[in-house]
DNA sequence: ACTCCAATACTTTAGC
DNA sequence: GCTAAAGTATTGGAGT
């Protein structure tokens, strides 16, 4: 993180000021830029869906099959951590 | 992406079938990989909230001050107009 | 819905506002109510749970098992609701 | 609900596991109970916003002006501040 | 335009 | 008290 610059016309609290302006200004822009590349992204999904569509493909079929892949992918963690919950309840775990 | 062969002992159905069966599998692919993309950046924009609270900001308020840009002012004066006139008519205001 | 009374001294307009006013304020303070309805029980569920847990339950655990037998029944509407998608991309349903 | 009944047959230890299970089921049906009245509650304010948005409201400021009213007034001068003070600093504002 | 469903954001709660 | 996780509410987008 840069130093805030202290510019002898400035009062330490307009240099804090001017800092934390500064600060969250940059904040503010990387979370702006980061939510463009997620719409793209987004937009990217879009595109392949709709491809799909054109090939003849079921879309909300897909989205399921996609979910469910995905449940199988968390379920395992999600098994687990029920588990670990359980043997804790069971006094079988610290 | 490698083309459905078509094997002799195939019908020309079961090749149809084939082929299908792998350009779904590739749209699939493409969507999932696409997704834990976007996942990725989803990760990174909460990180950088979390780095901003650490700073002292306050994340509610930056995220309202997102929101606000994102906006155009067409917008923004559209739905400031109809809340003030709610909040009038439960004397909320003046 | 009860009707606008139309006082002598106002304009339609003013009526038409009068009464949308009104409306209005009826309608935020129905919703205002049920949602202190709605908190109400949910303190009544944190007593529940408070309870259980004075009686050496483990808080956790049983929200677990109160999950997994929500999702006991949702899970036939959802399965029906697959099957219904797939017999669709199958056209086998409408 | 039935008490645990001390079977001649059962250990003491038995006895108090069925003793904690039947408490545990008590505990949870009454959680159930609850959650699913919650949901009527839940269920009856979506129909309010609906008829009001069929009367011809704004649901989103409608929502907007009922968070406000449930905010106390100081809380809500915060809020307002701190985000007038980062609009200023990107300027968003004057 | 409107309904429905998925995704996001916010709030609350549990554990450290 | 704070961080991490769950649950809940709100928003947006896709399909009809």
């Amino acid at each position: 993180m840069p130093t805030a610059a202290l510019r002898k016309e400035e009062s330490v609290e307009q240099a804090a000021t001017t800092f934390a302006k500064d600060q969250l200004r940059a904040f503010v822009e990387r979370i702006e830029r980061l939510e463009e590349e997620k719409k793209a992204i987004a937009d990217d999904i879009k595109d392949v869906f709709a491809e799909a569509k054109g090939n003849g493909f079921d879309v909300k079929a897909m989205r399921t099959v996609i979910r469910l892949r995905k449940q199988d992918a968390d379920e395992r963690r999600e098994q687990e951590s029920i588990l670990e919950t359980y043997m804790h309840a069971l006094g079988m775990l610290a």
